[in-house]
This record gives structure tokens, C-alpha cells and sequence, in this order.
DNA sequence: CGATATCTTGATATCATTCAAGCACAGTGG
DNA sequence: CCACTGTGCTTGAATGATATCAAGATATCG
């Protein structure tokens, strides 16, 4: 299930090189570095990562027992759910991974979890040696590889309250906000956001049932709020209709804006 | 709503002091990294931050952002919940904090967080400074102060898992194995566990009703699983049937045993 | 272009919430 | 010591939201 790229110098180097200009000090007010945890700072510091990780791509399904122990992973392009299969009846996806973020499968404590993604994801697969090295080496990006897994959690309580304090429609909506925030693409006054999931998927990162999931989209249709083109693109049409169906917009923009 | 206690040498010292071997070495193997990451490795390890800590006492409800920016906190004793009031109307607590447990304000993402607990809980509140240079001499002390958040980050996937995947008695089941492992005392072959919160708190945790929490409990009552002793002392009579009801209970308990 | 998997949507069932009434408990003052 | 009062807990009946089931439609891929 796991395909090997090879090690540095794979085809995958188009990584969204932002300029950012971080100053180290541990001393920092804590406001930049929130600000710093919840930008995408990731990849660029990261890219000096590139030279010692291996390139690891993924088809649509892979256990985590079978990423090994030792290793750090970081996503570097895609979208990857982590399910867990605790039980074979209960199949909860319990985050989403996106460019940058950082995976260490020993600190995934419950068994069985699965990686999933639609589309073809690529991590950079480094041992902790290799990244232990690099981070005595460079304090940045000692920084930006473990303040990350701070800002994952952050994200993780966010979606704990979305999925505590919201219906089924509001969830949906949250869903829609933050994929569109995460991969929309402008297109001419409206998000276009291809699916990074089934409607299984959502339905399991969301705590609903595939069909309501279905139902609710298809009333978002109706309204006029999103139209779907083909099965795993779509389009949002009117953005603010569609944060306003959902208290916790705000938010979720915030966490997931500057990533 | 805070009370400072005063610098180093406050009268709470009586901490679980059990020695623990741990070697230093950037490199060693992951699996000890998780032992010890999910172990309770904390305190013992923390207690040389005593003497740069602040003592803080809770009383039952205080405002995240009057914690200040630029400290961190690390839970001395009691349970405190981290409840999210970003709406009026929700009111999730997505996290549950022990001792041992860190908290820092600037990452806990979501506007109006407010810090609970049923009883009064102590913090270590330390400037970001102290902790740098303290983290900087001792790599163990570095090692318990930043793992420890992927450990919470790791309950809090859990915890996901046991709302999404689970109905309302399983969940029920699920709190009570959790704290009965975390604060449980023996006490003649049942278990003894305060409540460390009320039946609201324990609904907006759970993600269920005020109500529903407590038809389940007189349930469990009637099953002869658990048996109250006041408002808020329960004992848990049967553990094995306990467990039983809940199909996450291992991994509850592995993930929580330890702490 | 056909086979298969995925998605849609109605009817029904179920679980949890809501509402409301009554109860237990802790603290207070007679 | 006991009634009083407020707060939080309990529990039944009604309601509502979401899940389940089943049949049909649509997209995707070989």
C-alpha cells in the first residue's frame, strides 16, 4: 500500500514557498508564537528536511502499525484522514492532516488506526535520528516541527466543539468552511474544493451517517449555497451564506486560514 | 478567582514521587518514547520547576485569557476541565486536565475558554522564560514538558473516538473507566472516585444531556454497577461489567492507566 | 458501453433531548 | 433540633433529530 519515491530529489518539489521571517528566540512574546504555530510556516522551514527524508506516497488506505517505529512523518502533499478502527463497527476519523502537518505514529496511541486519503498523499518519511540532527542544527526548524503537533492539537479541541455543539447541518457547513478555507481555489466568485473524502469519510469525521451526510449537501444544492461538479469537486457559490450557517465559522477560519 | 499561594515552598508538596529511569538520548527507541510519554513520568521530573513556579489555586470557574500571555501551566492537583464557551448557547469541556498535565494559553485556540473544576485545583505557573532556561539544563525536564502535550493531543483523539463512535451509556461508561483509573481509590474490592465534575459538566463533556447522564447513572445504579455515596462520591462495584459496556475501555485504560 | 461502487431520497425506527414536576440535599435561621 | 429555601438531581411523557433500511439513480472506471 505504501509505494517508495526514493530518497531526496523526487518529482514532488513544488511546495508553497512563502516567505516568512521568523526570528529565534526562546524568549519570544507568546503571541508570535501562536501566530507562528498556526501559520503554514511548515514547509518552507521544512524543506531543508527534504535532503533527509524519503518520499512516501500513499493509495487510498494504509495501517499505521505499518509506518513503523522511529520515523516522523510529515505530510507534504494531499489530504489524509486518521481513522481509527478501534472496534470493526465504530469507524471514527478523528483528524484531518494537511501539508505540514507532522505524524508520529508511536504518540497515535489507540490501536488499529488507518490512514486514509482519496487522492494520492505524499509524506516525508525521516527516523528520529535524522530529525533529532537537523533540529540541533537548526532551531527553526526544531520550532516549526514541534510547535506543529501543538497546533494539530488545537485543531483536534476545535473539532471536539464543533461535533459537541452543533447539528448535523452546522457540521457540514463547519466541514465545508475548513476544507474550503485549507484547498479552496478562487474561481471566479466561487470556492471550488475537491473532496477529500467520501461521503463516508465526512460522515465518519463528522459523527454522522453517510446519508444525512448526502441529505444535508443536497439541500446546501438547493439553496443555492454550493453546486456540485462531478462526484469529488465542489463549488461554493456563496461563502457567506454558508458561514453563517455555522457558529463556529469564525473559528474555524482562524485555525485553518493561515495554514 | 485565582489565588496566588505564593512562590516556591507553598504548602503543596506531598507529590507522587516514584523514581523512574529514564536515559537521555535523542535517539532512543520509540516505543520507550511512548511508554514514556504516556506514563506518568511527570511530576517527579517537573519538581525541580517548583522552585521557579508560582503556585496558582482555582476556584471553580476562571477565564482562560486571565491567565495571561507568555506563562506556562502545569497542573499540580485536581481535575480541571477546559470548556469552550465560543458560543453562549455550546458549551463543550474537549478536554479534561490531570496532574502533570500543560497548559498554554496562547494555544488553546478557541475565543472564551474558561478552566473548571469541581473542587479547587493547583497550578505551576511559569514565565516562558524560566522554562527555556530550566529546559535548557535538564534534557529530562525538556523531554516531560514537551511531550506531554502529544500525550494530551492523544486523549483528546480518544476522546473523538469515544464521542463519535459511541451511545450515550457506552460514553457514561467511558468517563467512569477514566476517571476511575486516573482518581479511583481501592476501597474493598470496589472502586471509590470523587466526581470531579457536575452532572452538566459531565454532559458537556460527554457531549449528551444533563438529564440523559443522570437516568444512565441511576441505571448503572440499578444494574448494581455503581453505587452513589453522596452527590458527588460514586463507587464503582463491578469494574469488569463496567468495562464491559464500553467497547473502548482498553484503550481508555491504556492511555489513562499510566497517568 | 456496461459493471460496479457510490450516492440519493423516501419511509420508518430509534435514541437522546426537552420539558415539567417532584425529590434530595446543604446551608441558614428560628 | 427542625422547618425553610435554593440548588441541583431524578424521572416520566412528549418531541424531535438523526440513524436505519431499502429502492432507485448516477458517476466512475475498465
Amino acid at each position: 500500500m505504501i509505494q517508495v519515491k526514493g530518497m531526496a530529489g523526487g518529482p514532488i518539489t513544488n511546495f508553497q514557498t512563502e516567505v516568512s521571517h521568523i526570528t529565534m528566540s526562546s524568549y519570544e512574546s507568546a503571541a508570535k508564537i501562536r501566530d507562528r504555530v498556526q501559520s503554514g510556516m511548515g514547509l518552507n522551514v521544512l524543506a531543508r528536511l527534504q535532503e533527509r527524508a524519503q518520499f512516501v506516497r500513499f493509495g487510498n488506505r494504509c495501517a499505521a502499525t505499518s509506518l513503523g517505529a522511529g520515523f516522523v512523518y510529515i505530510v507534504a502533499k494531499g489530504v489524509v484522514g486518521i481513522e481509527s478502527a478501534a472496534h470493526p463497527d465504530i469507524r471514527a476519523v478523528t483528524a484531518l492532516l494537511y501539508p505540514g502537518d507532522v505524524l508520529i505514529p508511536e504518540l497515535q496511541a489507540l490501536p488499529d488506526l488507518e490512514l486514509t486519503s482519496q487522492h494520492s498523499a505524499v509524506f516525508w518519511k525521516l527516523t528520529m535520528t535524522a530529525l533529532a540532527e537537523e533540529a540541533a542544527k537548526d532551531p527553526q526548524l526544531w520550532q516549526a516541527v514541534f510547535l506543529r503537533p501543538l497546533a494539530q492539537h488545537a485543531r483536534s479541541q476545535l473539532h471536539i466543539a464543533t461535533m459537541s455543539g452543533l447539528n448535523s447541518e452546522e457540521r457540514i457547513a463547519a466541514f465545508l468552511i475548513e476544507i474550503g478555507v485549507r484547498i479552496g481555489m478562487q474561481a471566479g466568485g466561487s470556492i471550488s474544493v475537491e473532496l477529500p473524502l467520501t461521503r463516508y469519510g465526512i460522515a465518519d469525521y463528522l459523527s454522522l451517517n453517510a446519508d444525512t451526510v448526502s441529505r444535508i449537501l443536497s439541500s446546501l444544492v438547493s439553496e443555492g449555497i454550493v453546486k456540485r461538479r462531478g462526484r469529488f469537486q465542489i463549488l461554493i457559490r456563496d461563502w457567506r451564506a454558508l458561514t453563517a450557517k455555522c457558529p463556529l465559522s469564525e473559528a474555524i477560519i482562524l485555525l485553518h486560514g493561515a495554514g
